[in-house]
DNA sequence: TCTGGGGTCCTAGGACCC
DNA sequence: TCTGGGGTCCTAGGACCC
């Protein structure tokens, strides 16, 4: 496993707030609010003020009522995102991107040539700024998961660079909050257990934490606050789903008026899948109530398609199949998504009896690797997913 | 003060198969 | 009266992330 702190976490700071401010001058150094209904990306002069996203403009403004209000613009969002990679890119080839706005590099092989991860680092930050006008946070670690508490510690407009043997120092003293797949629900269950730091998480078994957090979440977190992260920066994941959804407002909405929302959602997915060329199996009607709760209703087809009115003919059928449960609970918000691109394929490999320890299991796990190249996921059984995210947990 | 739009992964139960 | 052991796939919900 990599030893050395080589791996760079780049975020843009307040992304789509940062353009706004980018592109009017009069923006600069003031609050600003990027939402409509809710507040999509506040800047950093408007979150002083304790404006947090999504939180409802209305009471954005009452926190900060100076704030400057302006609606998204994805389109410009995007070119800056396809901008600011280009610049990634430039960096190194291996780029694992995460969103819109932030990515992995890999600059291991880099240094002889170009220098060290941190004046790599460094000289993205000043490229980003010149080149396309936007100011970024970079993490330097030695793991995935330790570049990006760095980064999301340094900002903004920051640069940090976590030592080999400053690891524990670093990570333990932070709050479980940190943790990057730890949110309130979470956070609350920790808490409530007396683990407040992420070095209290290190020290509680993994098996008596999965009581509380799930199995897989259990494996995971007392992994990742112990140090260990392998999941290798890897360029090529595609996309698993694709999908849209729309607020329908606040209003009563009528049968024809969801449906005929749900026919455009339908035809969006589907452009946006024959344009990326993925057929999918599984078509997902998403809704929400009066009452802002959820509900999800599905259906798999035999074999995939992108086909506009074969998507359309499953989504109405599971619309047909929600009826009742608008009818009683009101509608706000109907979403479409489909899914099962791709056929995953299972292997089973003979572990050693009992508690493996995690040298067999990487050793197990590049097997996989080796037989499929591709990632894998590591679970009771090995199981190859066609192009997963590589998270193995160990099994109980 | 009412709450966007796009995703990811995990869990649990049931149907079904050999 | 008791009822295997292993597996796959599908559905629904939950938590989390940006």
């Amino acid at each position: 496993m990599n030893g050395e702190a080589t791996i760079l976490h780049a975020d843009l700071d307040s992304f789509f707030a940062s353009v706004e401010q980018r592109d009017d001058p009069s923006l600069r150094g003031r609050p600003v609010l990027v939402g409509g209904g809710v507040v999509v990306a506040a800047s950093y002069e408007a979150k002083a003020y304790g404006v947090r996203t999504p939180m409802g403009i209305v009471e954005a403004k009452s926190l900060c009522p100076g704030a400057v209000v302006a609606s998204p613009r994805f389109e410009a969002y995007s070119a800056a995102s396809k901008a600011v990679f280009e610049v990634f890119r430039d960096t190194t080839p291996l780029v694992d991107p995460i969103s819109i706005d932030e990515a992995f590099l890999e600059v291991g092989g880099l240094a002889r040539l170009v220098g060290s991860p941190e004046s790599i680092g460094a000289r993205l930050r000043e490229r980003v700024r010149d080149e396309v006008g936007l100011p970024i946070t970079v993490g330097v670690a030695r793991t995935k998961f330790l570049a990006k508490v760095a980064s999301a510690y340094a900002k903004p407009d920051g640069l940090l660079v976590v030592p080999v043997d400053g690891e524990r120092a670093f990570l333990h003293p932070l709050p479980v909050e940190r943790m990057w797949g730890v949110g309130v629900k979470t956070a609350t269950k920790l808490r409530a257990r007396g683990i407040e730091h992420i070095g209290d998480l290190a020290v509680v078994p993994p098996h008596a934490l999965s009581a509380y957090v799930g199995r897989a979440a259990a494996y995971h977190l007392h992994a990742l606050a112990n140090g260990r992260d392998p999941r290798p920066v890897q360029t090529g994941t595609r996309r698993r789903s694709v999908g849209a959804q729309r607020a329908l407002g606040r209003r009563h909405k009528t049968m024809e008026e969801i449906d005929s929302a749900l026919a455009g959602l339908v035809d969006r997915v589907a452009r946006r899948m024959r344009k990326a060329e993925r057929e999918g199996r599984t078509i997902t009607l998403r809704l929400r109530f009066d009452d802002f709760e959820r509900a999800t209703r599905s259906h798999t087809l035999p074999r995939p398609t992108a086909r506009t009115e074969r998507l359309l003919l499953v989504a109405r059928s599971l619309l047909d199949v929600a009826e009742p449960m608008i009818r009683d609970r009101g509608c706000t918000l109907v979403g479409v998504s489909v899914s099962g691109f791709d056929p995953q394929a299972g292997v089973q490999l003979e572990l050693p009896f009992g508690e493996p320890d995690t040298a067999t299991l990487d050793l197990a796990l590049d097997d996989v690797r080796e037989r499929f190249g591709s990632a894998a996921v590591l679970r009771g059984s090995l199981v190859r997913r066609g192009e997963g995210f590589a998270m193995p947990t160990l099994p109980d």
